[in-house]
DNA sequence: ATTTTATTTCATATATTCTTGAAACTTCAG
DNA sequence: CTGAAGTTTCAAGAATATATGAAATAAAAT
C-alpha cells in the first residue's frame, strides 16, 4: 500500500473509531492527521488535507488542545501558529483515560454516593433492589478509579509491563 | 432521597452517562430501568417509565438482548413478554468489554496491521513518522485486547482481586 | 376460522450534533 | 498608527442520529 492511500485510511478509521466512543469525528480525524504528520503543521493545511472549514479546524483543534494531545508550536520566523500532536502513544492513552475520569467516571461516582441512601422502607424489594444496583456500580467505579489512577501515575510501560504476566 | 426521585435521576444519568460513551440514550436509560426494577417488566411499563414509543422500545431492548445485557422473559399465565436485566454488575461490565472488544478493537487492529507495510523509499521521514505510529498504536491495542480478554476470562474479581495490590 | 392481543418493522418526522463562513477580534510589520 | 495577516467566535445551515406511529406480521384465545 502506499503512503497517501494508508495515510487517508488511517485518517479516516480513526474518526469512525472516535464516533463509536463519544468523540467528534472530525477531532478525531485532526488528532490521526497531526499524529502521522512528521513536522507540525497549520491550520490551512489541515483545512487542506481534510477539506474542512477553518472553524472546524479551529474548535477541534482547541479541544485537542484541551485533552493535552495537542500542542502549538511557535515556529521563528513564521507569523503563522503551527500544531503538533504528542506522539508516544503510552502516553496518549494515558491523557485519554484521565481525562475522561475526571470529566466522566468522578461525576459519575459522585452521583452514585447521593442516590445510595434512600428513604424509607429498607425492607421494600424495590428499595432493596436499587440500593443494591446503586451500591455495587458505585463499587466498580470506585474500584476502576483506583486502578486507573496508579495506571496513570506509573510512567513505565503498563502494558507491556509484569502486570499481564502476573494476570495470566 | 425518596426511592421514585432516585430511580428518575439514576435513569436520566445513566442515559448522559451512555451518551458520552458512543451508546444511544434510551437504551442506556432502559438499561437502568431494568437494572433497578426488582421483578421483570413489560414493554408498556417500559414505554410508561420512559415516555417513550412503542417501536423505541421494541428497538432498544432488541439491541440490549444483542448485548447479553437483558433476557426475554416468560411468565406463565402472562400474554406479554416480560424482560430482566442482568444484574450482577461485574457481568455487566464483563460483557460489556467483550462485545465492544469484538466490534471496535478487534478491527482497528486488523486495520492497523494492514497498514503498517508501506510501499517506498523506509528513510522517507512521513514513512517513518507513519510506520511507527501505525506500529506502536497496534501494539498497544494488542496489549489491550490480550488485558481484556484475561479480564473476561476471569471468574474472580479482577478489580477487587490480587491484581490492585501489585499495582500499588 | 375469526377475533383479539401482542410484537416488529420502517418510512417519515424530530431532535441533536456538527459544520460553515463571514464578522469581530488580535497580532504584528512597516 | 495603519493595514495586512492570522485567529476566534457564533448564528444559521447541513448532516447525522434518534424517535414516532401506523401498518404488517405473529401469536394466542374463542
Amino acid at each position: 500500500m502506499k503512503l497517501a492511500e494508508a495515510k487517508q485510511q488511517f485518517i479516516s478509521s480513526w474518526g469512525a473509531f472516535g464516533t463509536q466512543w463519544g468523540i467528534n469525528r472530525t477531532m478525531a480525524q485532526i488528532h490521526a492527521l497531526l499524529l502521522i504528520s512528521a513536522d507540525p503543521i497549520t491550520q490551512d493545511e489541515i483545512m487542506e488535507a481534510l477539506s474542512i472549514s477553518r472553524g472546524n479546524v479551529n474548535m477541534n483543534i482547541r479541544e485537542l488542545v484541551g485533552w493535552g494531545l495537542v500542542d502549538r508550536v511557535i515556529i521563528a520566523g513564521e507569523r503563522k501558529e503551527f500544531f503538533t500532536a504528542e506522539k508516544d502513544i503510552w502516553k496518549v492513552a494515558t491523557k485519554i483515560i484521565k481525562e475522561r475520569k475526571k470529566r466522566e467516571l468522578d461525576p459519575m461516582i459522585k452521583l452514585l454516593s447521593q442516590l445510595e441512601h434512600i428513604e424509607g422502607d429498607q425492607n421494600d424489594k424495590d428499595v432493596q433492589q436499587f440500593t443494591q444496583v446503586v451500591g455495587s456500580i458505585k463499587k466498580l467505579g470506585l474500584q476502576a478509579d483506583k486502578t486507573l489512577d496508579v495506571m496513570v501515575k506509573a510512567e513505565e510501560n503498563w502494558f507491556t509491563g509484569s502486570i499481564l504476566k502476573m494476570l495470566k
